[in-house]
DNA sequence: CTGAAAGCGCTAACAA
DNA sequence: TTGTTAGCGCTTTCAG
């Protein structure tokens, strides 16, 4: 017999919980794995030695034997726009709150779009959002991983996907703003790389080509969704001729942004200029004006997604690719007025 | 011989990867390790049949074998006030990212203080904050798995800690407006609970101490590190009999905040109130004011947290505990004027 | 209801 | 250099 490890291995195993309890391994493993078919005395026995030996089961020997693994990963594109932002913290959080409650490990995964994943071992993929990693998509699927994407809708692709309908809602914004008589209505954009941002676009375009306003591009102020770009949008649009009596900003914490600069550069908000903007953030209740908006249902998307990715992890079912589409509300509050 | 798994295993193994390339799979774990004695046209044949079979070795089995583990753990307590912060987002870019760079999985851990970790199989642990949760950490001390605790200076326990000097930093921000001439100076805290928020409050009191102010308990507002809170105390703040001629808040999300709302309530900012923040968060810049705050490493913290739990989790060398503690730096924009 | 034993995929000690 | 082989700790089959 050859000892590997140097020393007396410190690790308690399920070996040593057998023998306190005086059974078999065998039937430790039932009982850590809640069969039903243990004498009573016995698996009391047993969960006495587990206790007093604070024995705790090695995943990594559960998984080599089962070949199952619990490990979600999420892959986050690391792209400063995404990350820094009201909707990473509120996916990071969803998505973590329920693994937690679905015992599911949190893998997380900032990763460079080119880099190959090189997740063999999870056993499952939440992709949030999509900047330039396809390929990482596609090495997963080729290795037959559980997938979900998230805030992307993929169509061309047999994966699972939960998006937000952007569209409706960004449209739903314009119209609301043209039903209270604006007609010169500016639109101040996310980082259009991302499918989010640029369908937001074209549901500002949508709304204003349906009642016939010409869509007019000096009104479109594209940014990467920073609150520094947003100033300086905020700060051309209240300064260019003919100013837009309105504004639909693809983001909450950008049309916060856009409030304070127009304010500051002697526009009332909603007097001058009436702003719509997108997520529904908290933050956009404390101002004095409370923000109107598009709520978009991220935590809904977040707990969605590891539901979906549960069901496709779960070797029992068979996997159904679903496409999914959130809808968005608008929430009338304070910073728009009729013109 | 007993087939376990039903149908054809469909992962290929390193055993298919040795048939191919004709050698042992001792050799191929060889190339795998990047161990140097392999002839080089085995080495090549090897890496051949890898390309080929698209060999991924797997983890769970390596960790298996070898008893180690690269996994750390990033424990978050589930707090909302944590959570929703500038803070948070860049302690896990700043980890992610160093753990991405030196090939380590981040495992991230969202949990209710009391809960166990049940953390076994973790190579190591990194605690982010402390609320309530301290048992976590002598469980995982308990199973002599190497840990880490950032944001919170522990001297109770032998465990490496890096904290911010938010003691000093708080007070150099008071001195600084003291030095301003102020004296009427308010502060708003952020969550007790913390240690951070705590101490920067200890830090305000000395600062005024340390020139005989008296410490008036009306000029300090205590919040959840929340907007909402932080509008609020500046409502009461301006509003009040004597009002203080500066304040120091404890986050600059806060800050800003306040003055937004100060701005509303018609004080000018710096030209009635002076105000300094906490954080250096890039959000301070592009106001019309841009923010006078205290500067903490945050990144360089949560960067140096995996490089100390990388040193702990290295078996070769003997574990050091450290209590690192970094100072922070006063950076002087435009939010504060001389009295 | 229980336990012996095979096997999950890999590493490392040892011998060749 | 290379290969043989004994584990790592657990689950599962199969025979009692």
């Amino acid at each position: 017999m050859v000892r590997i490890r140097k020393g007396p291995s410190k690790t308690i195993s399920i070996k040593d919980v057998a023998r306190l309890a005086g059974v078999s391994i065998t039937t430790v493993s039932r009982v850590i794995n809640k069969a039903t078919t243990v004498k009573e005395h016995h698996r009391l026995k047993v969960q006495e030695a587990v206790k007093q030996l604070k024995f705790q089961p090695s995943v990594f020997a559960q998984r080599l034997a089962t070949g199952r693994s619990n490990v979600v990963t999420l892959v986050i594109p690391r792209y400063e726009g995404i990350f820094y932002s009201f909707y990473a913290l509120e996916l990071i959080r969803g998505i973590g709150t329920l693994c937690a409650v679905s015992k599911l490990d949190l893998l997380l995964r900032l990763t460079e779009g080119g880099t190959p994943l090189a997740a063999r071992g999870a056993g499952g993929i939440i992709f949030a959002d999509f900047v330039g990693n396809r390929s990482q998509l596609n090495e997963a699927l080729e290795q037959n991983i559980p997938c979900v994407v998230i805030n992307h809708y993929v169509d061309d692709l047999p994966v699972t996907c939960i998006a937000i309908d952007n569209l409706s809602g960004a449209q739903a914004a314009v119209e609301y703003l043209v039903s209270l008589g604006h007609r010169c209505i500016a639109h101040v954009t996310g980082d259009i790389v991302t499918q989010a941002a640029s369908q937001r676009l074209q549901g500002y375009r949508r709304g204003l080509e349906k009642h016939k306003i010409r869509v007019d591009d000096r009104y479109i102020f594209k940014t990467d969704y920073s609150r520094g770009q947003a100033r300086a949008a905020a700060e051309k649009l209240c300064t260019m001729e003919n100013p837009p009596t309105a504004v639909f900003v693809a983001s909450d914490a950008m049309a916060l942004e856009v409030m304070t600069t127009a304010k500051e550069l002697g526009k009332s908000v909603p007097g001058d200029i009436s702003i719509v903007g997108f997520d529904d953030n908290p933050s956009g209740l404390y101002g004095s004006v409370a923000l109107t908006t598009v709520r978009q249902p991220l935590v809904k998307m977040a707990q969605d997604s590891v539901k979906e990715l549960s069901l496709l992890m779960d070797r029992e079912k068979k996997p159904q690719v679903k496409k999914i589409l959130l809808p968005t509300e608008l929430v009338i509050r304070e910073s728009c007025r009729p013109l």
